[in-house]
DNA sequence: GACTAAGCGGACCACACGGTCCGCTTGTGC
DNA sequence: GCACAAGCGGACCGTGTGGTCCGCTTAGTC
């Protein structure tokens, strides 16, 4: 109930900064504030998440008490970056909604969200996890979702692709090809390359195909998944 | 963690018993030692691999000390485990070359690997990571791959398979579902056997196919992921 | 049944990690 | 320039981990 967009100021990211509260955030520490989320967001994508706070701050040239002054904690500073990640890639979905080709839109929609991930690993292996249960995570992956069902749609509508697929499907091949191949990156790109087009073989519209079995996943399917160690949450301290 | 004196025959598993050794091994060793590769074995494939040495020993019934003596370090019974499964995957894969209709027996492996680990999530995963360094997996993993190599050019022959595929290309389709859906199972079992579906109709040979792109990837290509970070392991480089 | 060493297991250690605190530094308004 | 507090960062702490050690227990043998 409380959960929705009602007190987007709390989990980290910004200190609910309007230009008037900027003011009087002295120029260094917002200096030291984009260093860290920029070594931070460097380093997650191609070390994991795993990577401890000493080398962040180190990497981005302050203390660890900077750090933990923006952030209250990891997990603050992890949250902030997904959560800019995931509305970076609801972004690129709007777009592809505009397309007047759907079927081509989705399929490079998918084809730049494994080509981001390469980089991105430990930011997409990570919404697979916990972080579902933070607030502010789960309303943009519950959005991504949305925006990536309706593109389903439309190129289901213009015949692109095969009636019987949803949304969590397909996102659920996007997060197998990034989790499975997006190591391999680095040694042989084919491989990632190869998947895609196996992806689009699997649920293009071209031909009779064999029914999926079982019934269309949804995204309360996809998303239950997180709650119920009860708790959850931990977000509502705010501040 | 670095290299301690390296005995190459030793890994863990078995301290190279032959029978004449396994006489001197009293009956409560043999029975803790089994206790505990149950326990780690059970807990490792619900839990993932982070579960403590504590708490395995603790559900196998025997203290710690224990656990050591038996397997060097958690890593070693890791490994231990982890070679036992693939083992057990190359057997079934056999079974399948056996198949007069490896096409069918193709799909049929994929299905049983990612039934199997639903419950084996971790065990997965860890053939993607570091794990592919040590002598042991590396080995059966690689013996996996050329059993897999030879079902998939036999469902070829078959026609049951697209011609421009790799066994490389199929793995990593497994392992794709199996990191991505697996997690899934408990709130929606279909998810996992729509991807399944997913699968076939990507690398099905029933229609005009656009090609895929790039070369087929080679084992060598999957393999030699897991060595550039220099000294990998200690196991010895030679096999 | 007694002897002995293989085996046991919990107390102990080293270390890495996230998080806190406080004396020093430095940007900023007067 | 000065005063002062906002900001800084490294020393410090608690926890949880993998791994070691040693006095006690017990299986196996004669």
């Amino acid at each position: 109930m409380v959960d929705r967009h009602d007190a987007p100021a709390d989990v980290e990211e910004s200190p609910a900064m309007e230009e008037g509260q900027r003011r009087t955030m002295r120029a260094d520490a917002e200096r030291n504030r984009r260093r860290l989320l920029d070594a931070a967001t460097e380093m997650f994508c191609d070390r994991g998440l795993d990577v401890g706070v000493a080398e962040i701050a180190q990497q981005a040239g302050v203390g660890r008490g900077t750090l933990f002054r923006n952030f209250p904690s990891k997990e603050h500073l992890i949250s902030a970056i997904l959560v800019q990640r995931l509305h970076e890639s609801i972004s690129r979905g709007r777009v592809a909604l505009e397309s007047t080709d759907p079927g081509a839109a989705l399929f490079d929609l998918i084809e730049q969200s494994v080509g981001r991930s390469q980089t991105d690993r430990a930011l997409f292996d990570a919404l697979a996890d916990t972080w579902l249960a933070h607030k502010e995570i789960r309303a943009a992956h519950t959005e991504l979702l949305e925006v990536l069902d309706a593109l389903v749609r439309r190129a289901q509508d213009a015949g692109g692709v095969r009636d019987d697929i949803s949304a969590v499907d397909v996102l659920m091949m996007i997060k197998g090809i990034c989790e499975a191949a997006a190591d391999f990156q680095h040694v042989n790109p084919d491989i990632a390359l190869r998947q895609i087009d196996l992806v689009r073989a699997a649920i293009s519209a071209d031909r009779a195909l064999r029914p999926l079995r079982g019934q269309p996943p949804t995204i309360e399917d996809l998303e239950s998944v997180a709650l119920p160690p009860s708790e959850a949450l931990r977000s509502t301290p705010a501040a």
